[in-house]
DNA sequence: TAGTGGTCTAGACCACATT
DNA sequence: ATGTGGTCTAGACCACTAC
């Protein structure tokens, strides 16, 4: 049982659940509360940090969802075994290069303005024929091509995107800048052998494995933006997920 | 603007919060809320179900959560393109070719017990050499084989697992009646080409593409309960995983 | 029996989008 | 100016766990 000192402004924009859950999130993975200790009580801490209990229970809840902390009934509110990190914002292969330090390079081989074929439209949610943007791209780390990447956008999200931007940016990053904030994907991923193209494309040798992933994605209105069906080098490329489940176990 | 009936049973066992969100999910599953239609403001809901406001919104923010309601401040809740579905469960292969219909069929080449090696210890968070559970099996869709699993748990887990049960019930349900709910999981997802004995084992050619999935998984109480290799037959097997942001935007 | 988290209430004030 | 969701409070009662 370790006191934690928390310390609010209450004039701050910031939330105070979300100034809580801040700082106790650093407080954990500083140690100062160590794997297996228990917290407070959520009534005792309410007082310490002169907040209301919801507020606490609102700061300790998004710990938990993210496995940083776990409670029972009863009990007590536990920290866990922190290996196991929070998902990963959700984020282009780009964004992934340059937080890993390894330099992205972009090459558009294509952007134009087509009509969805059947396949397109179904994945978008959209008549067959509706205008959508193309888009594809060749993207190396280092000297190295790592993946052939085609996107299909629908127009209200994918605005005025041009090569210059696209060669200098992630796609993500230039949808957020246009007001288009990814909110929920689904993947599916698969493994298939390299044609000629692909082969010639990546620099790898016809039949090597390649990882696929055909992604939909909608935003925070609730619109399906994007189809993304990418093809990268198994050799130099793997996907990390991760998966929370709320059911199974009782829910919060 | 619709008009939702709700009832509710304030003598179930069942949360408030959780019986409006069921009848609520079912609304627009049905279609009596149409996609891109508002919902009334929360405290005419309140009023309508006879409930207070939180309650309202605790029902309200798991389907956000879910993708499956939008809220705007200032604007409102509407229904969301629906296409787009819940997170899948937390499930394991068994489970997810059951309940496709394919017929699963698994055979167990070893269950023992090991001294954990450094690789297997360092995923599980455990001294090296801590006596784990090893696990290997071939499972089966119909005659066709489909993947090589291997698994290694910790004993305060797996307890008295055996062949017998692992030949008639997925890993994962195994787990659950012993206590164990899977909650949070990272999976690292990769391709590469069969080697000369996995080939054999899945009835392949040398060199055709496999998907593979390493897995790491925590249980309800925090503990590092598995750590999954498996190898699945690329021609006949994808992964699908929902990605959920919930920052990028604001936070709820 | 005592202590914990889970649920629920009935208000209040604020920030933001729309008109 | 109005109406919306976002935040916060100060209580209350209950179900579960441990002793």
């Amino acid at each position: 049982m370790v006191s934690i000192q928390i310390s609010t402004d209450r004039t701050s924009p910031v939330p105070l659940h979300r100034q809580i859950y801040v700082e106790l999130e650093r407080a954990i993975a500083c140690g100062e509360i160590r794997k297996g200790e228990y917290l407070d009580n959520e009534l005792d801490l309410a007082l310490q940090w002169q907040v209301s209990r919801p507020t606490v229970r609102r700061s300790i809840q998004d710990l938990v969802d993210e496995g940083v902390l776990v409670r029972r009934r009863g009990v007590g509110t536990q920290v866990v075994n922190a290996q196991m990190r929070r998902p990963v914002r959700l984020s282009s292969l780009y964004d992934d290069l340059r937080a890993t330090g390894r330099a992205p390079r972009t090459a558009v081989s294509s952007l134009s303005r087509r009509k969805a074929d059947r396949d397109v439209a179904k994945s978008l949610g959209i008549p067959r024929g509706t205008e959508v943007v193309c888009l594809e791209r060749l993207r190396f780390a280092g000297r190295t091509p790592l993946a052939i990447l085609r996107n299909f956008l629908i127009v209200e999200a994918a605005g005025d995107l041009t090569q210059e931007q696209l060669q200098h940016s992630g796609l993500y990053e230039l949808l957020r800048e246009q007001g288009v904030f990814p909110r929920i994907a689904t993947q599916v991923i698969g493994a298939k052998a390299a044609s000629d193209h692909e082969a010639q494309a990546l620099d790898i040798a016809v039949g090597a494995p390649l990882l696929t992933m055909r992604r939909v994605m909608q935003d925070q209105l609730g619109r399906t933006v994007e189809l993304g069906v990418h093809t990268y080098d198994a050799a130099n490329y793997t996907v990390e997920t991760t998966v929370v489940d709320t059911f199974g176990t009782e829910p919060r």
